[in-house]
This record gives C-alpha cells, structure tokens and sequence, in this order.
DNA sequence: TACATGTATATAGTATTACTAGGTAGTCAC
DNA sequence: GTGACTACCTAGTAATACTATATACATGTA
C-alpha cells in the first residue's frame, strides 16, 4: 500500500525493533521484508537513517560481517534499553490502537 | 497517555476528520475531547494548525457562530472531498493496524 | 576486458507533521 | 477590575520518513 508516510512515523522504528528482535539482521534484508510485507515505499535509505538512529540512541548494536554474495552486512541486534524501548512501543501502539478502533467503530 | 506525538503524526488528523464527520463542531470543543479520550499531549494550539491545514486542503468548511459564553466559535463540517479523504484514511489505517497485529503476535 | 545485475551501506537535503510558547479577545463571577 | 474560563491564531522548533545520489563487492555474460 502506498501513501502511509504520515502514519508510520513514529511507528516504523517499533516495527523495525520489533523484526530486528525475532533475530539478527541487517538493512538490506529488512528493507525487503518491508517490502513484502506490503509497506511499497519504503527503500533502503529510509531503513538505514531508522538503524543508524536506533543504534546512535543505543537501543540496537551492530556487527559488520562479511558475505559472500556482496558487500559486508551490518548485523543488528537490541540492546537491554532497546529491549525496555520496544516493550513501551507496543503499550503505546496498543493504546492508540484501541482508541481509533473505538473512533471507526462509532 | 504521553509520549505519543511521533505516534499520532498522519493518525491525528484522521481522529480529528473522524470527530468531525459525527457533528459539526469547533476547536476548543475538538481539543476537549481528544484530551478526555487520553491524549494528553494535545493542547489547542496542536488542534488548531490541523484544522488550519485541513480547510487550506477543502476537506472541512468552516461558519463562525457567537457563542454566549466566549469569543465566536467556528464550526467545521466535511466538504464531500474530507469525507472521501477518510475513507482512504481508514483503509490505510485499517492496513497498518492489521500489520502491526500480525508483527505485535509473532 | 567491460558491463549489467544484484547485493549492501551511507548521507545530504526536503517535506510533512505535531509541539512549544506565546499572543489576542469575549463572558462572567467575585 | 481581576481572575478564570472560553475561543482562536501563529511563528518557530524538533522529529521523522522520503528523495536522490554515491560508493562498492560479487557474479555472470558479451
């Protein structure tokens, strides 16, 4: 779907956090599974200004690794306070969540 | 609930065109209700850019009515291009919503 | 060799949006 | 006439996602 610049700012870096949690990974590979997941304009660029704020507020930690198909990969994982950071994320969401469910409903 | 403000970007104006859509009504009356749902970030001045920006945009007209207990208020109502834009503002919201249920679950 | 394609990261600049921090003014109770 | 509540407005700031572009490794192929 196209046109959700507005609506996921602020809620980009929580699913980014969030898919970096189920695993170690890196730019490039997020950037797909963005993708197809159906988020259509997000590219690269937009992924890795998010990573390398995440990282510069200390909620994710790098490691560059080499690959044998490309360039080296930067492999991302959360830090404790990423950890805490995400845990609040989705309390925030949950609640906004909650409350445009009950606006579409009335 | 605080810390929403990177949150609410893009959904803001969607509850805001949302509340509208239920009943002509007025700045200090929209800042009122958005604080009581939980928003408690949102002060007037918040409010009143978003409508600004929302009549520049023709998605709300706007009449100034005398109130007996203050300053004139103006009313906002959807033009038919605001209640289209809701639609579609629903559908995206509806879209990133489901998404991030699948992402919050796995 | 040269070139295209896919993989992979980075960044300067732009647009949009919500918030901050004020200002102006009408109505009413004390 | 002072304060509290009602009501609207705006210039400036901060945060974020997107645009556009650059760099570079690996592989196949012409």
């Amino acid at each position: 779907m196209k046109g959700l610049t507005e609506l996921l700012k602020g809620a980009l870096e929580g699913i980014v956090l969030q898919h970096i949690s189920k695993g170690e990974t890196y730019g490039y590979e997020i950037t797909n599974y963005l993708v197809d997941l159906g988020f259509e304009d997000i590219v690269e660029g937009t992924v890795y200004t998010v990573l390398l704020r995440l990282e510069k507020n200390g909620l994710i930690d790098s490691e560059k690794r080499k690959s044998e198909v490309g360039p080296p990969r930067k492999f991302y994982k959360l830090t404790p306070a990423g950890t805490d950071y995400l845990a609040e994320f989705w309390t925030k969401w949950t609640f906004l969540a909650e409350k445009m469910e009950q606006l579409k409903e009335k």
